[in-house]
DNA sequence: GGTGCCGGGTG
DNA sequence: CACCCGGCACC
């Protein structure tokens, strides 16, 4: 990122040199306000907004600045294609700003009295060392590493300059910090790899070579595009497309190493750069405290994925050419993509074991209702939905339930659709399963097939995934809970958590009542029904003649199934004589007070409901 | 504190 | 009977 900085500097310094330190500070500006959001930037990516910008930069000094957009837009799409890269370096007008680029900001470096603007500018810290941490063998390179530049590596100023803007927007975090002598060599070593595959064919081909240190494959290119193509298609399996994710490029990297025909022979193993490269990752980078608050704080921000996958897996990485499992990979994606939605599942990733670990479906559905803040809203409303509509019936054909179901049936998949969703799916269909739906409402938002499909992945792993049904999954349980609530019931949890406690998601009565028997709510719905109501609405009717009929198919299904349990826990002996207060929307609820005059009469009295009333 | 509604009052 | 409201239980 800071590599904007230096093209828009270079540039405006061939215009105005004096204007150069200004420029800088500009850019340091900008840069320090947008790393936050363009965490997580591509190496690669990087470099071709590099190049693509630096075709802008030579129009207008003004247009320097104005990186942002061009950030912002590039930032969705940070995978660029693979072609870029050959864009970029085939360019050599570029590669000479670049250049030049690099030798003033040296110059400005050793002026500058904070040194590099890059010490200050590397805010992306958290997300960023997730970037070569996840994948790449690059770790961070210090300030003064490009001065010390191995000798043996051809190097022009210009990688020299990107790999100061590596590792700076990738490695340190804002304070600049120290860096102790073992991870400036590890930079350098590292740096030396990171730079190597931009320098292929634009500066120094010489006597480069690119060998592949996968495990059995000693394959040896000359050009560092094919190494990558290479690793990407033999032992990555991945296609010439790149995937929507940094490391797809670090780990390709991680599988070839850069070498010069003289050290070639000097290297015979196949692992002895890269595992001197992978020395900094086999320090286990939890050992280290600045990393782990890093990672504490990536964790805050849910965006860890990434790294915990590392914690996880530190070692399995050290290893030269570690082999990582494909799925390991696809997580690894998944995570780092970091967007809202699937941050919340890259969140579950670890926080879902911690919480099945105890074995509570309460546990982990508030870890997943406590993972977002943007789902908190949502977990307001889904308790408040749970609460009492949860309990309710819906014996009635309710305005409101109608125009929920008018609503499932036609919105499409959205977050609010699911909001929707999940509120009805309450209301309908939780015959005193209070729990469940709560749970099953908690915030979490499936928007997207992956998440699902994670979700699914999860659900099979032994992991609770009772509180969060994938959407097909709530659908499917609104379609069966219409007709065969009671199986479903059973099914349901059955099919979701086969290898997890269940909880509580009943009524007392109710709960029994699923776990005992299967179909008993007959004869509870005799016990229950025992006031009567009056009818004086359709809506009445229907509830008297539910009442009157405990046996009969009179009414909906569903209004049976749900009035059973409900009814048993109203027969409280509380108070006898009174009756016990409705869990149905009343008019009141469901007009509002605004519309008060559509209150049945009797809600306006303060009676009882005759519209809704149980 | 909001809600549902019983019980009682008033016209 | 229509209408209103105090008060209680429940959430």
């Amino acid at each position: 990122m800071q590599m904007f900085g230096i093209i828009s500097v270079t540039i405006s310094g061939e215009k105005e040199p004096i204007e150069l330190k200004k420029r800088l500070e500009e850019v340091r500006l900008l840069e320090s306000r947008r790393s936050a959001r363009l965490a997580d930037q591509d190496r690669d990516t990087d470099f071709a907004r590099l190049a693509d910008m630096s075709g802008e930069r030579r129009r207008t000094t003004t247009h320097s600045i104005e990186v942002p957009s061009q950030l912002t837009a590039q930032h969705n799409a940070r995978k660029r294609p693979a072609s870029d890269h050959q864009d970029y370096s085939s360019d050599p007008n570029k590669d000479e700003e670049t250049c030049r680029a690099a030798e003033i900001l040296s110059s400005m470096k050793l002026q500058s009295p904070h040194g590099a603007m890059a010490d200050k500018c590397s805010s992306p810290g958290s997300s960023s060392s997730a970037s070569w941490s996840s994948g790449s063998a690059s770790p961070p390179l210090s300030d003064d590493g490009h001065a010390h530049h191995s000798p043996h590596i051809i190097m022009s100023p210009h990688d020299a300059a990107n790999a100061r803007i590596r590792t700076t927007s990738v490695s340190t975090s804002d304070e600049g910090i120290v860096i102790d002598f073992k991870e400036e060599r590890k930079k350098k070593v590292s740096a030396m790899k990171s730079i190597s595959p931009h320098i292929g064919s634009t500066t120094i081909q010489t006597s480069k070579k690119f060998r592949c240190v996968y495990p059995g494959c000693h394959n040896v290119e000359h050009e560092q595009n094919k190494i990558v193509r290479h690793i990407r298609k033999t032992h990555l399996g991945k296609k010439n497309r790149r995937s929507a994710d940094d490391d797809c490029e670090n780990e390709e990297e991680f599988y070839y190493t850069d070498v010069d025909d003289d050290d070639e022979q000097v290297k015979p193993s196949l692992a002895s750069e890269p595992t001197l490269s992978h020395r900094d990752m086999a320090r286990p980078p939890h050992e280290d405290p600045e990393y782990q608050k890093q990672i504490v704080g990536n964790f805050k921000q849910g965006r860890a994925g990434s790294h915990y996958n590392h914690l996880a897996q530190p070692h399995g990485r050290t290893i030269s050419g570690s082999n990582i499992p494909s799925t390991h990979q696809q997580q690894l994606q998944n995570n780092n993509t970091s967007c809202i939605p699937t941050s919340h599942l890259a969140h579950h990733n670890y926080t879902w074991p911690a919480a099945a670990a105890v074995g509570s479906n309460s546990s982990a559905g508030t870890g997943l209702a406590a993972a977002s803040s943007s789902a908190s809203p949502l977990g307001k409303h889904a308790r408040s939905s749970s609460t009492r509509p949860s309990h309710s019936v819906a014996p009635y054909p309710s305005p409101m339930y109608v125009q929920q179901q008018q609503h499932h049936s036609n919105s499409n998949v959205s977050n609010h659709h699911n909001n929707h969703h999940t509120h009805h799916h309450n209301y309908a269909g939780s015959s005193g399963n209070s729990s469940s739906n709560s749970s099953s409402s908690s915030p979490v938002i499936h928007s997207n097939s992956s998440a699902n499909n994670m979700l699914q992945q999860l659900s099979q792993q032994n992991v609770t995934v009772t509180a969060h049904h994938s959407q097909q999954q709530q659908q499917q349980q609104l379609q069966q809970q219409h007709h065969h609530h009671q199986q479903h019931h059973q099914q349901q949890q059955q099919h979701l958590l086969s290898s997890v406690t269940i909880t509580p998601n009943f009524h007392p009565a109710q709960q029994q009542q699923h776990q005992q028997q299967q179909q008993h709510h007959q004869p509870m719905r005799g016990q229950q029904q025992q006031h009567q109501q009056h009818p004086q609405t359709t809506a009445g009717n229907l509830v008297a003649h539910n009442n009157n009929n405990n046996n009969s198919n009179g009414s909906n299904p569903m209004q049976q199934q749900h009035m059973a349990p409900q009814a048993a826990v109203k027969q409280t002996p509380h108070s006898p004589g009174k009756r016990t207060r409705g869990e149905n929307k009343k008019c009141r609820k469901v007009y509002g007070m605004e519309k008060r005059d559509q209150w049945c009469t009797q809600c306006r009295w303060k009676k009882a409901c005759s519209r809704f009333g149980d």
